[in-house]
This record gives structure tokens, C-alpha cells and sequence, in this order.
RNA sequence: GGAUCGGUAGUUCAGUUGGUUAGAAUGCCGCCCUGUCACGGCGGAGGUCGCGGGUUCGAGUCCCGUCCGGUCCGCCA
């Protein structure tokens, strides 16, 4: 037998117990003829004592740090204890031991506050997963795939395997492909997520289905974003929008109670994607904090007046004026007001220029377009934009898509410097009623803004049948019909950000052709690439709809952190390579001539 | 595809206006130490300054190119 107990196991009421450890040095620490060393494994960390002849044997191996030693010894009580550790108050006394397995000087020391930087720790992951704060994320990663299979489980939802190698279908994201040798120069894609395979399953008859799954992008990655992730997929037949909104906004709740012992007892607020786009300039609002977004160039407000009135012209000729009232920082100062201009400045963000207007403590105001804006039309703009005595209020002016997105920016950006986005407060907000389309500029045409199986509401599928997405001029697209269409869609979004979606499910033919059609999809090529989804939907397909959570990011947010790396065992970097095993790499000539592939690489 | 920051000892970093033998901390090695737990003390080893080219009497430092890594924009139905 390797070991009797775990190094986070024994406590003072072992003491006088025989007991074998096996695990890694952590530590050595020599006082002449006694030693001290911290033994680790999976479960913590048991304090060795080696004492008088042992001691030169010690030496004689010459032990380092991470070794992999087995010991028997007696526990004993010690003399100094130590509160930091949940075995502070025992050690062992050792009375023989063997050495299972000497290390190399590992790269880095594996400790909480590790030497090593992220480059070096990816090279030896193996190492760096030893570590007890990556090691935590792995483990709550477990915990919370497990407490999701309990809820569903216990929600009558059946977990099924679907395939992997798959059919490309170039919509949306790049897939990955995979060479088929058996059919030569024809390839598989991996399944960018189980969309299809899930609705069969409704057809089917599995009315609750879920699957915590791999899905694949071959798209540029960011801290958040890797090329293989994991999803919480979830489909159910004979239900309503509501009825899944219900369902999942249980299981989060669920998760956070077994997970983070978070009792959220609210209920999850909603808001229609309009609104956020409007109030927060965003489809994923942040809402532990307010700070909304004040819309100044709406027509039905009196203050357009007073704009029309000023020769201002930055404010004048702007297409979107919005502002963001931001509490506490009247006091701001030449320097941080540049400081914020500069900021939105950058590339990134893309603005000219930020306006700002100073509510003051006293009652006064000062702006920094005071030469348009007399004292009077500074109070009427404060009181506009709902700002109190103390607050800063910011301006951006430009183009409404890039300004909406900056004056987000800049909200987040501010609650930040302002500490308003506390990592351990979490609030859940249901996003609906997106737009069933998105206009494709570059492309001239329309395309799903979820995916082509989204159920359009019910009171549009009229307007979507009956008009033609045709468009005669592009520049006016936000006229046509289709662009008024809402979705039966929906997405959970968690602190700013957006771990789940998903919609009710087109299931007849028709309006799947339909919808096919609308995306600029032939007869023949919808047949050719979904003919097996449409005949499916001949046979008997039920209502249906379903949810996919992001299941890295949820990990990342419930962890704490901002990116997923941290919680996924061996992730890849941001170019798409696994540093540690050096993958993509390239193949034999061999493995080529069986695929039958030429390479031309330029 | 683009922007931006970085690459100097095993590791994390500092390195002034271009000027002597490139430093610190930590790790590593050796010696000392019976109560440490970030142990302590003394001593030591350790460098192709990512790579290639250029400017210069002289380059870690300036310029050009390139490779690698971080972050972001585009992209991510």
C-alpha cells in the first residue's frame, strides 16, 4: 500500500497514529541534524520531521524540491503549531522513507504566488496544475459540471453523445475541418455546437436533451474565447420561451447555490434588447451598477431643443449624443478629464473627442463647451440626464454604432475606476426579443443574428412570409420589413457578460425554407446542406427550443476571473497552439499521400 | 487582416543621454544551524541581452526586418 492517508487529512486527534504518505516535496528546511519537510498532494500539505539518523540519509539522496517520496512515521502534536494550514497542528515524525521518483529543478516553484509567467507555466502545464490556485479551478470547473448533470438529471433531461465528425456548413463560424481518408477530398467539420443533432433528438421524441460538450471555432481567439470550449447544451420539446427561461434560470440559481452557496432568491430580471441597446448601449448590460445611458438627440425630448439652439456643432451635426452620469467625479480634475479623453481616444475605442459636463458640489455647473452653454441650459442638461449634485457627466458624439459601443465602453470603464463591478456580487439578466437579422453590409445580405433554425414571434412570421427579403437599396436597409422582425431568442448575461443563448426553434418546413430563402439560400443548396433537417421536419417534429451555456466563461465568472484559460487543464494561447505539446504541427509526408493532399503553402 | 505592449541569469524584473567588467530578487550549488513553516547566516556558480541586418569609434539601449508571447479591434450564425 503507497499511502494510509491524504497530506489533508490528519488532524490532532490522529496524533500517536501510524501512518504512509506519498506526495511531493514542497518544500526543504535544514536545521543542521533535524529537518522539516512539507509533503503535498491533491489534498494539501502534512509537515514531515526528520530527526537524527534520518537526517543523513537525507542528505545521502540529496532530495529536492518535487521529488515524489513515500514516508511512515507516527503523528505527532507539534510544539509550534501553524494556523495557516489546515494540519498546522500535527506533523510526522518520520521513521523511514523511500524515494518514489527523484525531479528536475522544476522551471518555477509551485506555490500560490508562483515566480513563473503565463508563457512558462503554459510550456509546463502539468507543473502549473499542481499549484493549488489553478488547482481550485479545476476543481470548482468539476463542481459545477456536476451540480448541472444533478439539476438536469433531476429535470428528467437525458444526456446523449453526439457525433463529432460532422457535415461543414459554412454559416457563421469557420469550422475546422477534418480530412476524410476513406473518401478521399472530401472532408468532415467539427461540430461548432450540437445545433442540428439536437433538434433530430426533439423529433425523436427525447423532449429533454443535454450534452456538456466540446464545440469548435476556428476563429481568432481572445482571453475569453478558445478554439475548443465547452458548452451546457440543452434542447426541450413542447415548450414556450418562458417555460425555458424558467427551467434555466433555475439551474443557474441552482449552480450558484451548490457551487458558491449564493442564495439568489430574486427573480432574474428581463429586459428586451432595445432597451439594452438604449439604456446601456449594449446587448449584454452590466446591471450590478446603474449609470445608464441618457439618449440626447432623441426627437420627443424638450432638450433637443436647447441643442438645436447652440451653435455647438460637435453636438449639432452628430448622428447619436449620449451621455453617462457619472457619480462622484465633479471633482475630476484637468489631468484625469484628459485622461479620460485620451482613453477614447484610442483605436479601440475610436472617438474624436469626449464632452463632459461638471454638476459641482455647490450648484453651479461647468462644462467643457461652456462657450455654447450658458449656466441655465447646463442645469436643464444635468437635470435631462437625471445627474445629482457631484456627479461628472460624459459626452460622446459620432456615428450611432461606434458611439453606442464607446459610451459602453466608457460606462464599464468608469465603474471600474470606480470599484462598482464587485467580483463577488453577481446579477443575472435575461436578454430577449433580439432581432431575428442583421444586415450584412459587405455581403448584401441578411443573416441570422442567432442562427437560421430562430423562430421569428409568432405575430412576425406574417411579415417575414409575406414580404421579400429582396433589397433594392442596401444603404436603406433598416426600412425593410425584415429588419423589424424579433426573434424568439433570448441570452442569460451574468456581470456584463453573456454565458448563454438560445431561442425557440423553427419546426416546420415552410418556415424553415422561408427562412433559408431570406439568407440568401437556394432551394438546392438549402436541400444540399439541411435536407436532412427539413425532411425530418416532414415527420411529426414538435414545438421545441433550447439553450446553450458557455461552460468555460461561467467557470472564469464564477471563479472570479476574466479569463477562461485559468480554468480549462491545458488550454491553448492565443495564436491557437498548445505550447506544451506543440500542436498544430505538421504531419508525414505518408499521412499526406493517404489523405491523398497536396500542400501549397504560399 | 490590423493596432498595441513585451522578449535581458533557471524564473520574475531593473538597466539613466548610446560609453568601464550588464545588476537585484528569487531559485540552484556548497558550508553552518534542534522548531521552522516566505526559516536564518556565510560563500559560490549562473548571460549568444529572442534572431538577422543597419547606423556609430562604441549598441541591451537608436533604426529596419523577422520570430515568439500578452491584450484589444475586425472576426466569433
Amino acid at each position: 500500500m503507497y499511502r494510509t492517508h491524504t497530506c489533508g487529512e490528519l488532524r490532532i486527534t490522529n496524533v500517536k497514529e501510524e501512518t504512509t504518505l506519498a506526495g511531493w516535496i514542497q518544500t526543504i528546511r535544514k536545521f543542521g541534524s533535524i529537518t522539516f519537510i512539507d509533503l503535498r498532494d491533491r489534498y494539501g500539505i502534512t509537515q514531515l520531521l526528520f530527526s537524527e539518523g534520518l537526517t543523513e540519509d537525507l542528505d545521502k539522496n540529496s532530495l529536492g524540491r518535487e521529488f515524489v517520496i513515500q514516508i511512515k512515521g507516527t503523528v505527532s502534536e507539534r510544539s509550534n503549531k501553524n494556523p495557516n494550514i489546515p494540519t498546522g497542528d500535527i506533523e510526522i515524525l518520520v521513521s523511514e522513507f523511500k524515494v518514489l521518483n527523484k525531479s528536475a529543478v522544476p522551471p518555477f516553484t509551485i506555490q500560490d504566488e508562483t515566480d513563473g509567467g503565463d508563457d512558462i507555466r503554459m510550456k509546463y502545464r502539468f507543473l502549473d496544475l499542481r499549484r493549488n490556485v489553478v488547482k481550485k479551478n479545476i476543481e470548482l470547473r468539476y463542481a459545477v459540471n456536476r451540480v448541472t448533470r444533478n439539476y438536469l438529471h433531476q429535470n428528467n433531461f437525458i444526456d446523449i453523445e453526439t457525433p463529432f465528425l460532422i457535415k461543414s456548413t459554412p454559416e457563421g463560424a469557420r469550422d475546422f475541418v477534418v480530412p476524410s481518408r476513406m473518401n478521399a477530398g472530401e472532408f468532415y467539420a467539427l461540430p461548432q455546437s450540437p445545433q442540428t443533432f439536437k433538434q433530430l433528438l426533439m423529433v425523436s421524441g427525447y423532449d429533454r436533451y443535454y450534452q456538456i460538450v466540446k464545440c469548435f471555432r476556428d476563429e481568432d481567439l481572445r482571453a475569453d474565447r478558445q478554439p475548443e470550449f465547452t458548452q451546457i447544451d440543452c434542447e426541450m420539446s413542447f415548450v414556450e420561451q418562458e417555460d425555458i427561461l424558467q427551467m434555466f434560470e433555475g439551474l443557474i440559481k441552482y449552480i450558484f447555490k451548490e457551487v458558491k452557496n449564493i442564495d439568489y432568491k430574486e427573480p432574474v430580471q428581463r429586459m428586451s434588447w432595445e432597451d439594452a441597446m438604449w439604456n446601456y448601449g449594449n446587448d449584454k448590460p452590466d446591471i450590478r451598477f446603474e449609470m445608464k445611458v441618457k439618449n440626447l438627440k432623441s426627437e420627443s425630448k424638450i432638450f433637443f431643443e436647447t441643442l438645436k439652439n447652440s451653435e455647438f456643432g460637435v453636438f449639432n451635426d452628430a448622428e447619436t449624443l449620449v451621455a453617462i452620469s457619472v457619480p462622484g467625479c465633479s471633482n475630476y480634475s484637468r489631468k484625469q478629464t484628459d485622461e479620460l479623453t485620451e482613453w477614447v481616444k484610442r483605436p479601440q475605442i475610436g472617438m474624436r473627442g469626449l464632452a463632459f459636463v461638471k454638476c459641482n458640489t455647490d450648484g453651479t455647473f461647468k462644462s467643457s463647451f461652456d462657450k455654447f452653454f450658458n449656466e441655465t441650459q447646463l442645469k436643464e442638461f444635468a437635470s435631462f440626464c437625471d445627474s445629482k449634485k457631484g456627479d461628472l457627466i460624459l459626452i460622446l458624439a459620432g456615428k450611432e454604432e461606434r458611439t453606442r459601443k464607446a459610451i459602453s465602453d466608457l460606462r464599464l470603464y468608469m465603474a471600474d475606476r470606480l470599484g462598482l463591478r464587485k467580483p463577488e456580487e453577481f446579477k443575472l439578466l435575461w436578454v430577449t426579443d433580439f432581432p431575428l437579422f442583421e444586415y450584412d453590409e459587405e455581403g448584401n445580405r441578411w443573416v441570422a443574428r442567432h442562427h437560421p433554425f430562430t423562430s421569428p414571434k409568432p405575430e412576425d412570421i406574417e411579415v417575414m412570409i409575406n414580404n421579400n427579403p429582396l433589397i433594392e437599396n442596401a444603404e436603406r436597409y433598416l426600412e425593410h420589413p425584415y429588419s423589424k422582425i424579433k426573434a424568439n431568442a433570448y441570452d442569460m448575461v451574468l456581470n456584463g457578460n453573456e454565458i448563454g443563448g438560445g431561442s425557440i426553434r423553427i419546426f416546420q418546413r415552410e418556415l424553415q425554407e422561408k427562412m433559408f430563402a431570406a439568407l440568401g439560400m437556394g432551394k438546392e443548396e438549402a436541400q444540399h446542406k439541411f435536407g436532412f433537417l427539413l425532411g425530418a421536419f416532414e415527420y411529426g417534429a414538435p414545438p421545441h427550443g433550447g439553450i446553450a451555456f458557455g461552460f468555460d466563461r461561467l467557470c472564469a465568472i464564477l471563479g472570479g476571473s476574466e479569463s477562461i484559460r485559468d480554468f480549462i487543464a491545458f488550454p491553448k494561447n492565443n495564436s491557437g497552439r498548445d505550447v506544451m505539446i506543440d500542436a498544430p504541427s505538421t504531419i508525414d509526408k505518408k499521412q499526406l499521400e493517404e489523405l491523398q493532399i497536396k500542400l501549397d503553402l504560399k
